[in-house]
DNA sequence: TTCATTATTTGACCTATGTCAAATGAATAG
DNA sequence: CTATTCATTTGACATAGGTCAAATAATGAA
């Protein structure tokens, strides 16, 4: 899977010269300061948020609870996905976890771009199978690993992770309490 | 979502008549005996397979054990999607439940038609969004619904699958123990 | 530094769901 | 029809992980 990521790489490195000026004249490099959401819930996800450094979450709330449904690093893409798609409300939020740096693309302006290049819809559909072999795999951790053998197979993916994100955080996104990660840790 | 299942449907009558014809073209119906197998682990999925009539499941092996992972009824497409984009060993196995009829579309010639005619690959897209919505609602659900809130919901939304699959494979794809399932069934 | 706040760990106990085994019910080949 | 096999239910018990509360540890502002 980390070969298709590559794949998509190369593929954006194909691009015709105007294709590619199409696509970053779309695009606009921002900072962002820690703790502030690049989308809330309710709001309609209108852009897609290329990290270009720093780390962000997305979540949801869950009977008063946050679920952390991703983690993004660089070069990660962050939007919430049937908003975007759909343009409707978000039950999603998206936080700056650390100062970042994004390339924000308007959904509209991708939309009208992709008529005139249609190279980027291939590049979308890349784009989007990645995402969907991404929560296949997840869905597939959840149902064959235990709470210790997901988590370890996360520091072993993102040994970073550690360093840098709050416990709670990683216990959400793994789908366990802070406890039981704590005790997972423990464990030898 | 089911909005969106709607608006692939209007994109594939919107079609300009070639555009359809090409698509026509590469697609062979053929109908499959119950119990026989449209995709085996191990082999690569070559082929797309658009259910017109009967039942079909996905399903993997976990230590010794069966996990399925996707129900398929009318005019749902069966594929397993990582082995299908990447042309690689499939880990899943998709099996017919019923007898059925089944379009089925050959990987190669899609990508070469894809080329031909562009709207096609707007298709793709719109069916891989359409998929990965589907997947980020199956984590959704299994991270905010119990069993039987779960089993509840699938009955709800498919109240045909009770007459026409046997509970081994409900609960499977409910991610819960047949005794559980049976137990959820109990309670009113 | 020091206090206050926040993050993490630890303990005791609870609960949903799993496992294993046995009982019952349904379905199909002879 | 009957016997065999398969599907479903029920019971007794086990366990991963949750919850609540309290104890530490770490961090950051003054």
């Amino acid at each position: 899977m980390e070969i298709y990521f590559k794949k998509i790489n190369d593929f954006i490195s194909s691009l015709d010269v105007k294709t590619q000026l199409a696509l970053d004249s779309i695009s606009i490099k921002k900072k962002i300061k820690k703790g502030d959401f690049l989308l809330r819930q309710n709001e309609v996800c209108k852009k897609s948020y290329w990290i270009e450094s720093g780390i962000a979450r997305k979540y949801y709330l869950n009977e008063g609870k946050e679920v952390v449904t991703e983690l993004y690093f660089d070069n990660d893409i962050a939007v919430s996905f049937d908003s975007y798609c759909l343009q409707k409300p978000s039950r999603e939020f998206i936080e700056a976890l650390t100062d970042i740096t994004i390339s924000e693309t308007d959904f509209a302006s991708f939309e009208t771009t992709k008529k005139q290049f249609p190279d980027l819809v291939t590049l979308d559909l890349m784009m989007t199978e990645y995402y969907a072999m991404w929560l296949e795999d997840r869905l597939f951790q959840f149902h064959t690993m235990d709470a210790t053998t997901r988590y370890r197979k996360l520091i072993k993916d993102h040994p970073h992770i550690i360093q840098n994100i709050p416990l709670t955080y990683i216990a959400s996104y793994l789908g366990i309490s802070l406890e039981t990660l704590s005790r997972v840790r423990a464990k030898k």
